[in-house]
DNA sequence: CGAGATATTGACTAGGCTCAATTGAAGTGG
DNA sequence: CCACTTCAATTGAGCCTAGTCAATATCTCG
């Protein structure tokens, strides 16, 4: 699991996503210009660089496949928006652990009981609230049975409800 | 200006972004699959429409320039969505003005005075906030001598404060 | 085992939402 | 031209969610 985050110039750091294997990092460096998010691995991990005129190789020959990947990361962050602008404490969490156990889903791992490889902090800068709310949030769907959840090891007790919760 | 939308399958819809002249519209329907979003303008315009096919054309082309303009959209993104995440009511206000204001800029229009196409509605929907907060806060940066505003009719008095207000 | 980081919980406060009333603008038909 | 309707915008009062400040609890690692 690695996080992209963006700095402000106040030196405020906000996590944009969090990827995970197969996912392509740093194509807002597609701009041409610099890129605006830097990067940390929260566990070990093997990446494999791609460069600009590789990434444009690949491109000419068969550009509809990266257009759509790009648009794909588009749409993507266009479902966070919506999540973060509209929805609260809870749904965002629900929102999140639910995005979650999807990629974990689609790579074979177990849908249902994970480990966030991710601090409370970088959950709630990315979801936009204070440590203390994700906290709050989390123990709350726990006391409503709705997950299970020991410091970073969470387990999903209740799929259709929590995904009731997110409201989408 | 053509506001784009998300229709959730509770019906509720999500102002994604408000285009203007020379802006692509319908980048997410290059995944391939259906759009995700729609789009309605909010006043007379012409527009230009270009095909899957044609721009596989471009692709082929100029690969980087359409690279970048995907990546500009994601970066564009990402902007949107720390202001959504981490500023109060007058700071998106703030934003989405000064946002507007460079728009007209570069268009060769007056970034100082402007109308607004779109509704409170559209706009607090879009900033993630009520209808009545858009306004208290407007009426906040118009007492605090930032802008005049009568109706949808904008000047902007301070670029300065108004700028430092965003943070960012 | 001890130190420091991380997480949880409580009490209080504040910003934004809800509900409600009023004003202003833009038509519409007689 | 004016009464009437309709919708957008503004403003106020009260409430509630999430932020702030603060105190513990638990984990991790040397």
């Amino acid at each position: 699991m690695v996080k992209s985050y963006m700095t402000g110039m106040n030196g405020d750091e906000h996590v944009v996503t969090f990827d995970m294997q197969c996912n392509l990092l740093g194509l807002d460096g597609l701009t041409g210009e610099v890129h605006t998010s830097s990067a940390v691995a929260l566990e070990t991990v093997s990446l494999c660089g791609i460069s600009i005129s590789r990434m444009e190789t690949l491109g000419n020959r068969s550009p509809l496949w990266l257009f759509s990947l790009l648009a794909s990361e588009l749409v993507r962050g266009h479902s966070t928006l919506l999540i973060l602008s509209r929805k609260d404490a809870q749904a965002r969490l629900a929102a999140f652990l639910l995005d979650l156990s999807g990629r974990f889903r689609v790579r074979g791992q177990s849908p249902q009981e994970f480990n966030l490889s991710m601090s409370r902090q970088d959950i709630g800068n990315h979801l936009g609230m204070t440590i203390e709310t994700v906290c709050r949030a989390l123990s709350c769907l726990r006391k409503s049975r709705l997950i299970d959840i020991d410091y970073r090891r969470v387990l999903i007790r209740d799929f259709d409800r929590l995904h009731a919760l997110t409201g989408t």
